[in-house]
DNA sequence: TCCGGATTGGGAACCGGTTTCCACCGTGTT
DNA sequence: AACACGGTGGAAACCGGTTCCCAATCCGGA
C-alpha cells in the first residue's frame, strides 16, 4: 500500500491536477463548467475525479467567493407542532433554492439566542430568522435591533416570524400572522352559537401573540355589546399543563362558564382532559375551541373547532422574502391571514 | 463619508490590524488567545475590534484548519412528532458539544437524500445522522454502503438511527431501538386481558420497523401457543390516513376482532376515528393500542396504551457516539430498550 | 508559406484566516 | 561591557479553492 492510497482522508485539486497531468486551474475550470477546455483534457479531468471520488471543499469555494449561502433558523423547541410546521417550510424552501439550513433551539434562553446569532454572522449566513413569540419588552427590541444591525452590517437579514416587530428602520423583515383576526373570528363565531359565559385560557400577559389572541376575544364581545367578566380571563402559558390545571381550578373554584376559548391547541388539549375529568361532556356541557389547527385538533375526542395558521406557508415566505431583499431594504411587514375550522367541538347553547 | 465606513459591510483581519497599527498575525493571536502578546497591544487590538464590530470567517478559520465542526440531520419529515423529538435531541447534544447542526428532510425521496450527503461531504461535515426507518433491500444496502464509505474517507462517519444495519465491515454506526421487545410485551399485555383476536394494523411489509413490530406481535401469540388468523395482520404505512382507511375497510368487511394493535400512535388515531365513526366505544367495545407514545397519545380519548421510545435519548446518542469514534471505527450497532406505558385504551374483555 | 485571431491551459495573485520562522528588543548575568 | 535569553511581533508560507493575465498552440485565410 504507498503512501498515497494510505492518506486517502481528502484529496485536494491539486491532487486531481497531478493525476490528470494539467494545472489546479484546469480542474477548477473543468468543475467550474462555464470556461472552454478541450474535450480531451476534459475527459482526463473528470477521469481523475472519478478515481480520486473528489469534492471541492465547500469551505474554501465559500472564502474564494463562490458561497453556497446558509440560513439559519432559530426557535424555542422544534418539539412544538406548529413550530415544527415552520420549520418544514422553511427548510423545504431553503432547499428548494439550494441553500442549506441550519438550526438551533434555544429552550427560551436568550444567551443561546444571541450566542447562536453570533455563530451565524460568523458563518456569514445568507438569514438568520428567528420564530416564536416573545415579550415586546424595551430590552427586547433594543437587543433584537443590536441583532439586526450586526447582521445588516454583515451581509445578511434578521427575520422574525410570529415575533413583536421593532419599529421603523430596523434592517428587519417581520412576517406575522393575523392572531386578533383568527381569535376575533373564533369568539364571534363560538358567541353566535348562543354561548354567553366564554372562559378564555390565555398566556402570559407580556407575549405579544397571547395578547392578539385576547385581543380578538375582547375585541369580538365588544362587536356585539358585551362585556366580557374579567373573571373569565385567566392567563398560564402555551403548554398542556397550562391548560389542565387552568381549567381544573375554575372548575374546582365553581367558576361558570358554558365555553372554552384556548389561546392554543395544546392548552386545549390540556382543558379537555380536565374536562373529561370533571365528567362533563364536550361539546354537551361545555364547548371548547382551540388556536393553530395543529394535525392533533382532529384526532381529539370531539375534533377541535380551531383555527388555522398558514405554518408551513409562513416558514416558506420567510425564506423567500429573506432572500429576496438586499441587507439595506429598511423594515418590511408582512401579514398572513388565519381562518376558523369549524369541527365538533362548539354545540349550541 | 469615507470610502472606508462605506463599505461597512464585512471588515477582515486586515482591517482590524490597521485601525490598531499592528500586523494581521497579531491581530490573529490576540483572538487567539495563546500565544503571549503584551497587554498594551491586546488593549489596542481589542479596542479596534469593538470599534469595527470584527467577527472571524468561520469558513476561513475552517480552511486554515481550526474547524467549527457541522453535524448533519438527515430525516424524512420533520413534522412527524417522532422525527422530531430525535431532531430535538440531536440538536441539543450538538450545540451543547460546540457543533453546528444543519437539518434536511428528503419527503422520503432517495436522490434528496444522496444529493444532501454529497453536500455535506463538500462541507466535511463531522458526522452524517440517517434517521427513520427504509426498506431493507440490497440496493438500500448497496447505496447506503456506499455512502458510509465515502463519507469515511473524507473524515466523516454515517450514524443510522432506526434504520437497517449494512452487514458488518461497514464504517457505520447503528442505533436501533427494540422495536420486537416492544410490540412483543405490548401485545402480551392485550392478550393477557383476555383478547384472542387482535387486530394489527400493520406499516409496508418491507420496511424494517414494520417487520420488527410485526415479528412482536407474531411472537407474543406463540409464546401463549396462540397462532394469529392472517386475515388480522393488515398492511397500510404509518400515516394516520392508513389507520382510518384501514379500519373502516375492515369494519365494512365484517372482520371480528376486539382489539387493534396499530403499529405507530398516528395509525392508532386514524383508527380511533374510525371507530367512533362506527359508534364503537373505546375501549368499551374494542380495544385500542399504538407504539411510539407521542406525547399527543395521551390527548386521545381514551388516553392511548403503548409503547414508549426514548426518541430525544437516540438523538443525543447518536451524535455522541458519531463524535466519539474516529472515522476507522468499523461497524458499531447499539440497541436502546423500549417499554410499555398503559394508559386507558385498553379493557379486559 | 506566413500571419493573425481564436482556443486552450499554465502561473500567480487572491479570498481571509493561522502558524512557522525569525529578527529585534530589553534585561539580567558574569 | 559583552553575551545569552525570554518576551514580542512582523513577514511569509500555507489552507484549498477561483480567477485574472498572458503565453503557447492551432487553425484558417491571404
Amino acid at each position: 500500500m504507498t503512501r498515497k492510497s494510505a492518506d486517502a482522508s481528502r484529496s485536494t485539486i491539486r491532487d486531481v491536477a497531478a493525476r490528470a497531468g494539467v494545472s489546479a486551474s484546469t480542474v477548477s475550470r473543468v468543475l467550474g463548467g462555464v470556461y472552454p477546455v478541450s474535450s480531451a483534457t476534459r475527459t482526463r479531468v473528470m477521469r481523475a475525479v472519478r478515481e480520486l471520488d473528489y469534492v471541492a471543499d465547500a469551505r474554501a469555494k465559500a472564502v474564494a467567493g463562490v458561497a453556497t449561502p446558509t440560513l439559519a433558523f432559530v426557535l424555542e423547541d422544534i418539539t412544538g407542532p406548529s413550530f415544527a410546521h415552520m420549520a418544514h417550510g422553511v427548510e423545504r424552501e431553503a432547499t428548494r433554492l439550494g441553500h442549506l439550513c441550519v438550526v438551533c433551539s434555544t429552550d427560551g434562553d436568550v444567551r443561546h439566542e444571541l450566542e447562536f446569532v453570533e455563530m451565524m454572522r460568523a458563518q456569514r449566513a445568507a438569514a438568520v430568522i428567528l420564530v416564536g413569540g416573545s415579550a415586546d419588552t424595551p430590552e427586547y427590541r433594543e437587543r433584537t435591533r443590536r441583532m439586526a444591525d450586526q447582521l445588516a452590517s454583515a451581509g445578511s437579514r434578521l427575520v422574525l416570524c410570529g415575533r413583536p416587530p421593532l419599529g421603523p428602520g430596523a434592517p428587519v423583515t417581520v412576517i406575522e400572522y393575523d392572531n386578533e383576526g383568527g381569535a376575533y373570528a373564533l369568539v364571534a363565531h363560538v358567541l353566535s352559537r348562543g354561548h354567553r359565559r366564554v372562559l378564555f385560557l390565555g398566556g402570559k400577559p407580556d407575549h405579544t401573540t397571547a395578547q392578539g389572541r385576547e385581543r380578538g376575544y375582547l375585541a369580538a364581545h365588544r362587536a356585539r355589546g358585551l362585556e366580557p367578566d374579567p373573571a373569565l380571563l385567566l392567563h398560564g402559558d402555551f403548554t398542556r399543563d397550562s391548560g389542565h390545571r387552568l381549567l381544573r381550578e375554575a372548575l374546582k373554584r365553581g367558576l361558570e362558564f358554558t365555553a372554552v376559548v384556548a389561546a392554543t391547541d395544546m392548552v386545549a388539549a390540556g382543558a379537555l382532559t380536565a374536562l373529561h375529568e370533571a365528567g362533563l361532556d364536550v361539546p354537551g356541557d361545555v364547548s371548547l375551541a382551540g388556536y393553530d389547527d395543529i394535525p392533533f385538533a382532529r384526532d381529539l375526542h370531539p375534533a377541535l373547532t380551531t383555527v388555522h395558521v398558514p405554518y408551513e406557508e409562513l416558514g416558506r415566505l420567510a425564506v423567500r422574502t429573506a432572500l429576496g431583499r438586499t441587507p439595506e431594504t429598511p423594515d418590511e411587514h408582512l401579514l398572513l391571514g388565519t381562518h376558523v375550522v369549524v369541527r365538533d367541538s362548539v354545540a349550541a347553547r
